[in-house]
DNA sequence: TGAGTAACCAAAACCGCTTTTGGTTTCATA
DNA sequence: TATGAAACCAAAAGCGGTTTTGGTTACTCA
């Protein structure tokens, strides 16, 4: 079922087909109205390659995301694509997924699926604060929106959750519950949003004049066995030295897999969770919410990010300037029981 | 930098640069290396939808996941994902990732997806016994494997999970430590895996002579939400009325997500886990791991599963016949402290 | 020496659509 | 009754490749 097919059954050409079917001002309403009726009952839709030939445009976009090799993406991925592909589909646009590994290969992958020109635009999950992604896509000339801010010198479109709010928040929360000595355990500071967390931890503690140097920072991989680890370095002798003063109190966590595993942490040391340590996590996860205690988080509101994600990159692409296609989401603190008062003076 | 653009370069036709870089015979090895050469060193790759439009080829494959609304896929799925990616990336293809809506629109969604000719092949996750999904693939005569087995009545690829075996294995684990009364929190039976993992659990109660009324099976999402709410069923008396012999002393889940809800719901019962009541899940999860007490549950190497699953799509799209192409994947028992001996007599 | 056969390559057809070009009608206006 | 403009549509030229067809040239063998 070709349009050459249609064409001849009605007995006019291919261009007045296409035309018909393409709005074109050239056809009478009749005509057209003929073909679109021909083409309905005939079940005839135009070979998506050859259309692309043609055009030059496919309907699809893909969010793009890198994993470390041996990790995995979580819900949250999963969500967010959910958004994406919810935002895309009245518009007629697919919505792909691609992993990249990290590492060397990312960057040639990524040119790789660019060339295969599967997409007409890329929405980049996961941004770091410095990411030779971002400058392939802005070489490339490809429309695209990214998951989190970068320091690219070009400005481009981007959503982003309130990291540096939801971060002071939590902080703010803790203190409030009389903690003085609180440990963060941050992801990798190449990651946009680790930075922005920090920013917001560091400005809580500063505007609450709390002790900096009793506030350490760690960094690590966004999982529970770096969580772990790193919750026991905190909360050990060995961790106390860095903090002078004793052992933090409270940790707060840029993901809720860190917390699961500093959960674990706190237990290994037979402390208690909530009562003798504080912890806060970040994503609102099931697993936190079902964890015990229930683990006070950070929602995120991922789903709408994804909706969002998807309007900026259909906007982008239909050739709005990247100067308004920014969006700074809001977060909002999920109070459970892996956090209370702290008990030592 | 078309191959037009090449072959005016090289003063020759287009159909021998074609022919040339194509592995056809009819070129002599001279013009073959300076065609080559000139390709490289001009940087020419040909453009993908031209060439897809002659070859009808394009170099991608999808896996096609459906998911509830609400719903969201987790680190198994990704973790799926990258064992695909992995097992195709050798041979030059690339993965690529569908989400479809489960419900009215699901069929639509993938005709719509098909239609777009994206890809060469298709992986299917989460297959359910009867799946028109499986039934819609045939009809197109496209290549696909499904991960989970259908009952379909033309036989298809595929690659499982020994789901069967698994919760034998389970059932088997919790008898031998004194449990006569078990609780099976299963998947909508719909689902295949489903319907072998109860298939198993009830061959274990049988082969050990448990009886089967004092052994009930509720069927539920696969989140930890719905794990809480039928387990606190199945452990109050209520439940226990349609057990007879009182309420259960241990609970299989069918995931590990189910778990992590009926662990939930044990403690909001005032009894510990592990003790009181044991609990078994699926999948290996990190959150199982770090749940308190850490999860026992049955790993199933899903990155291999992944890996297996681009193979034999691989394998069916240079024709192999679908015969041959099925496989069944070990799973292992991960003992941990979420079960121990009956405590009751 | 003539016929047959490789080896080699250019031209053309094709994949299925869009878009430009240009040519008829038809009809209103001068 | 020419004259334009508007409406309508067919033919052809892309898009950028692959594959078929067919035609030289050079060489081997009878």
């Amino acid at each position: 079922m070709s349009i050459a097919d249609l064409a001849e059954s009605l007995g006019i050409s291919t261009s007045t087909v296409s035309r018909a079917l393409n709005g074109y001002t050239d056809v009478s309403a009749k005509t057209r109205a003929r073909v679109q009726e021909a083409a309905k009952a005939m079940g005839y839709q135009p070979h998506p390659v050859a259309h692309r030939l043609a055009t030059g445009r496919t309907g699809a976009v893909a969010l793009v995301s890198s994993v470390r090799a041996g990790n995995y993406l979580d819900a949250t991925f999963s969500a967010l694509l959910s958004g994406v592909a919810d935002g895309l589909r009245a518009h007629g646009y697919f919505a792909l997924s691609v992993v990249l590994p990290v590492g060397e290969d990312e960057l040639t992958e990524l040119a790789r699926f660019l060339d295969g020109r599967l997409v007409d635009g890329i929405l980049l999950a996961r941004t770091r604060a410095n990411d030779p992604r971002v400058g392939l896509l802005q070489q490339r000339g490809i429309p695209f929106v990214t998951h989190g801010r970068t320091q690219s010198n070009e400005p481009h479109a981007w959503v982003d959750a309130d990291n540096e709010r939801a971060f002071f928040l939590a902080a703010q929360r803790l203190i409030s519950l009389g903690h003085r000595r609180i440990g963060f355990i941050n992801a990798q500071p190449n990651l946009t949003f680790a930075v922005l967390r920090e920013q917001g931890f560091r400005r809580a503690i500063s505007e609450h004049r709390l002790m900096p140097q009793e506030c350490p920072v760690r960094h690590g991989e966004v999982t529970a066995v770096s969580g772990e680890q790193l919750a026991t370095e905190l909360l050990s002798a060995q961790g106390a030295a860095s903090a002078q003063g004793g052992p933090v109190t409270a940790l707060l966590c840029a993901t809720d897999a860190i917390a699961l595993g500093a959960m674990a942490a706190i237990r290994r040391l037979g402390l208690t969770v909530g009562r003798d340590v504080s912890v806060i996590g970040y994503g609102n996860t099931d697993a936190g919410q079902y964890a015990d205690p229930p683990l006070s988080t950070i929602d995120h509101a991922i789903v709408d990010n994804g909706r969002h994600l998807a309007d900026l990159l259909l906007r982008r692409m239909a050739g709005e300037s990247v100067a308004e296609l920014t969006r700074l989401e809001p977060v909002y603190l999920i109070p459970r029981l892996s956090d209370g008062p702290c008990i030592l003076s």
